[in-house]
DNA sequence: ATTTAGATTAACCATATGGTTAAACTATAT
DNA sequence: ATATAGTTTAACCATATGGTTAATCTAAAT
């Protein structure tokens, strides 16, 4: 085992548990319901060493933050510069979103909520890792023009493509109580053929 | 202005104020964020008063749910059980479903937040409502059954329509911030234009 | 072996927060 | 006028919570 040089004691990744840790429990409960000595406990570390690594809880937030975020808008919609076939495309964007999403489900509900309460504050970081979604928009308004799918707006059809995979992640204990009565395997099959019924479901609607 | 007996002091909509300022402060902050001293200035009045009529704050936090997941879940879904049209229906609802969430912002975060926080007791507090969505998954196997609409899982579509109406208000900073790059105007003609995109795009998918 | 510099902890601190209490107030009934 | 019963408040209280400090520990460098 090779060690660095600055260095020292037995366990030199206490970053990465901090982190690890603050991405439990500030997920699942929220920057408001969050608290540092949780985030320690399960770190398995003194509250104090928090602090020692990142000053505050709202720094600690700030960096979660923007991995969650990375997370909840990923890579994925990196499948649309391909050059396959636009329903091909979003095929595979919704199986593998749902996917994702599936595996993280407090991920949406945490970053919808913190974006929404401190708007000002999280846009300007959104801002600085600067996303690009024009170039899907673009795409589907080539599409149209192209007359492989019919007139849409091109915001609304992104908006409904994200609504359809998130909202039923978010909605989880809502759809899982009130549409199938608290039976959790129906909501699981129930999202095991979304990531094929979106797709469907879009494209019956916008092909030609 | 006439009184009722053991009625008295100056002020007597003291309750109602408290569930107005409780409700505004609970909404916008969620259960961990919310203060009870700012519950009391917003309405004006001392903490104290509160314990005095809502004993904790979960107490009063409960009632305060059980308002905004009525308002949540409106009556709305009532149109359902009318004999128009499906699609008029389809169209009439999402319509003035649309309409309901724009002029609450908060409320539906504030619902699915809450309830994905503690889903065993507000479930609980859910099932007392006992709300009913069966009638309009029979509806739509019905109206699948007589052809009108093409095969569909009638759960699947029920999450859609809702899916559709519910997640850009959820995700407004999101997507005012993301897709019109914070222009508050474009999210709001975006919004406006959905009352009637949502059905026309449902609408689209599953006419035969 | 000693020094050094970062890592870790126990013990604190100041403040925020939910909640309580006892006194004061107000309108009504007598 | 006085009593009564509900209403309202200022002053507290106990605890939780984010954050700090000073001392201790550890491994590497000398």
């Amino acid at each position: 085992m090779d060690k660095y040089i600055g260095m020292s004691k037995k366990d030199n990744n206490t970053e990465e548990k901090i982190i690890q840790a603050a991405e439990v429990v500030f997920i699942e409960k929220g920057m408001a319901g969050a608290r540092m000595q949780q985030i320690a406990d399960v770190a398995g570390i003194n509250k104090a060493l928090l602090h020692y690594y990142y000053r505050s809880k709202e720094k600690l937030f700030n960096v979660i933050f923007k991995i969650a975020f990375k997370a909840f808008i990923p890579n994925l919609l990196e499948v649309f510069k391909g050059d396959k076939d636009f329903f091909t495309k979003l095929r595979y964007f919704v199986s593998k979103y749902i996917d994702v999403l599936e595996r993280n489900p407090h991920l949406p509900g945490f970053v919808l909520h913190e974006i929404s309460h401190r708007p000002d504050n999280l846009m300007k970081m959104v801002k600085e890792m600067n996303f690009d979604v024009d170039f899907i928009q673009d795409q589907i308004a080539e599409e149209i023009a192209q007359g492989k799918i019919k007139a849409i707006d091109p915001a609304q059809l992104l908006i409904n493509v994200i609504s359809l995979c998130i909202f039923p992640i978010v909605a989880k204990p809502m759809i899982s109580g009130v549409i199938y009565k608290g039976d959790e395997k129906a909501y699981k099959k129930m999202l095991k053929d979304r990531k094929t019924h979106v797709a469907d479901f879009i494209i019956n609607s916008i092909k030609p």
